[in-house]
DNA sequence: CTGAAAGCGCTTACAG
DNA sequence: CTGAAAGCGCTTACAG
């Protein structure tokens, strides 16, 4: 078998090399060139395609190369012309399905380019973002996305300082100035503001996300605007802060519910946080829309199975992902990039009532 | 500003060093040992925590570190001690909830051993797989956790063949001789049978993975053999192929429905084939249980609240995630490593009928 | 068309 | 306790 001696070759060369070492052969460059009898330079040459190299070098490089099961180091690459191909994204959340279509959306725009991504999941959680954002700069990544998790980070304004290529994604850090790429969902929360004062809702309540995060804050003015030019109040009871997560969709909902006079309606700022509260009322034995109408902010492929089908907000999660590397690689090139601001769309299904049968509170 | 000034003297250092280039200053250890009149050796020493450094000149380290807002090279560092503290995990498909939970499980279980994940997400692609396995090893992460989405893999084979610390998740590879941590589904999948003919189904067909993957051979096994038990017959054309994502659950049942003698009762082996099953239903306007009884292999969050809920068969995913990991430390230590098998847990809700309105067909 | 040599930013024996 | 120097595995001017 061919491969067998070519393995057996290296497993002699590294044993002379490291005589009292359990060898584990890995096979170098040089490994390479002296069995195709030329020097490192001309195997890095073929190797990484450039031109002129005569074709019978070539062939007796490539030969080597397959014989020895070569693998080439693509550490020493990169220390070496100081890129590592690779892009780095801090999520939220990895539990969160809009992250993860996210992830996703941006790691196929990545690959596209010819990037690949290194994905830190930060749990909305302050130190686990402060930490991946130093792992994987100090891993060189040639650039970052960033879904900040929280109001300040060190990290990252550092990070900016050093003139490494960042940009946000979905959320924002204010007085960091950086690319951002995210949706707005004013217009898709007056859409549906508009919508349930449509079917008779006039207590209306939100489970935002936290106080500092971007997004909550965008999501709960935007509401608070909607229900102000329709004249309908908004008690400060029927503004609870959640933190992104389901349990905390569970909690404001129960603490909604326990209220003198609860809403008979709740949008809930995530998609997680309307799975909790959607948890709740079933647990309550509560009729959703009779009950207590229920919509979210991120669809989902789930909210169209739901009991019943859950009206929400969608926001263009794959576009969201492209024009962010694609804002990241102008970026990497010394390129100005402006911020991106997409459209959401409402998504009406029965979770807040049927149009049909409207009703009056 | 002190950290003003300091970042100003090392774009000044840099600019020496570069003086035609538009700088985009990077602090080096060099740098670092410069300003506090010390050899790279003892920076070195200090920042790696070494002994025998004397306290004022790690002081004096430290205040250059600081000043300069030096960050490590991790690339130079791995090169020079050849090893990455990274992990691969190379998953079936990252907008599957079931490999989302897992990539989290291993990615916790990773941190807690200081080691970042480096995340491939293979999209049950062939191709897509051999590429990622080759680009993290080429990145030399430490070891490899890979849910292999085809039947054969000459990447896997030649790391293999190179001793690269590899381990299967939730599925396997015939003729390839490494540690597997997956759940085995058998006993589950036969109480799942059990619960179907108590509740009187006796023309039960299944939704299977692709032929070649493992986890769906021998969930289909397992079915075939506790059919086999009870004595109830399973025709060929019961038996359909997906290819675990979502559009191949609809197109499947589809088929079953249009048979001429259909099934009352399905079973999908993964979650997104079962809610690809479930779209169709719904679309067709079936009720579920009682026109089409409907379960699932691998529970969510969301099947609670599924209309209706549904039953499923839970893994162990979080487990699953740290066995995992710890078994690949095990072999990266060069120590011999198991396989593992975990249980499932068989979750009764009420997608097959209710216990109560037992039925005969 | 090909090779010798320098260097990327670290760490680590080895001396002192 | 500290430093000079070698070397990890590559790539890339520079010569020839």
């Amino acid at each position: 078998m061919r491969r067998g001696v070519a393995i057996d070759y290296v497993i002699w060369h590294t044993l002379q090399r490291y005589p009292n070492v359990e060898a584990v052969p890995v096979v170098t460059m040089a490994d390479v060139a002296a069995l195709a009898d030329v020097s490192t330079a001309t195997v890095s040459r073929v190797l990484t395609g450039r031109p002129g190299v005569g074709e019978a070098t070539r062939q007796k490089v490539a030969d080597a190369v397959e014989r020895l099961g070569y693998r080439p180091n693509a550490v020493a690459r990169s220390l070496r012309v100081d890129t590592t191909h690779t892009l780095g994204l801090v999520i939220g959340d990895i539990c969160n399905p809009f992250f993860t279509e996210l992830a996703r959306a941006v790691e196929d725009a990545a690959n596209a380019e010819g990037y690949s991504l290194i994905l830190g999941n930060a749990d909305e959680d302050a130190d686990r973002q402060e930490r991946y954002v130093d792992v994987l700069l100090n891993r060189r990544v040639d650039g970052l996305l960033v879904v900040p998790a929280v109001a300040h980070s060190d990290a990252i304004a550092m990070a900016v300082r050093q003139h490494a290529p960042i940009v946000f994604v979905d959320r924002e850090l204010p007085g960091i100035n950086v690319p951002v790429v995210r949706s707005n969902g004013r217009k898709a929360i007056r859409d549906l503001v508009e919508h349930l004062l449509t079917l008779g809702h006039r207590r209306i309540a939100i489970i935002s996300g936290p106080e500092q995060a971007s997004t909550g804050v965008e999501r709960l003015t935007a509401f608070r605007e909607a229900l102000g030019v329709a004249g309908v109040p908004l008690p400060v009871d029927y503004i609870r802060h959640g933190d992104f997560q389901e349990v905390s969709g569970q909690v404001q909902m129960a603490a909604l519910l326990a209220l003198d006079e609860p809403p008979s309606a709740v949008i809930a700022a995530d998609n997680l946080m309307a799975l909790g509260a959607l948890r709740t009322l079933r647990r309550g034995g509560l009729r959703i829309p009779q009950d207590m109408a229920l919509a979210s902010f991120d669809d989902s492929p789930w909210f169209e199975l739901l009991d019943p089908p859950m009206t929400a907000i969608a926001q263009p999660t794959k576009e969201i992902g492209s024009i962010a590397v694609q804002t990241l690689l102008e970026l990497m090139h010394r390129r100005a990039a402006p911020s991106r601001l997409l459209d959401c769309r409402l998504m009406v299904r029965s979770s807040c009532g049927e149009a049909a049968n409207v009703r009056k509170n």
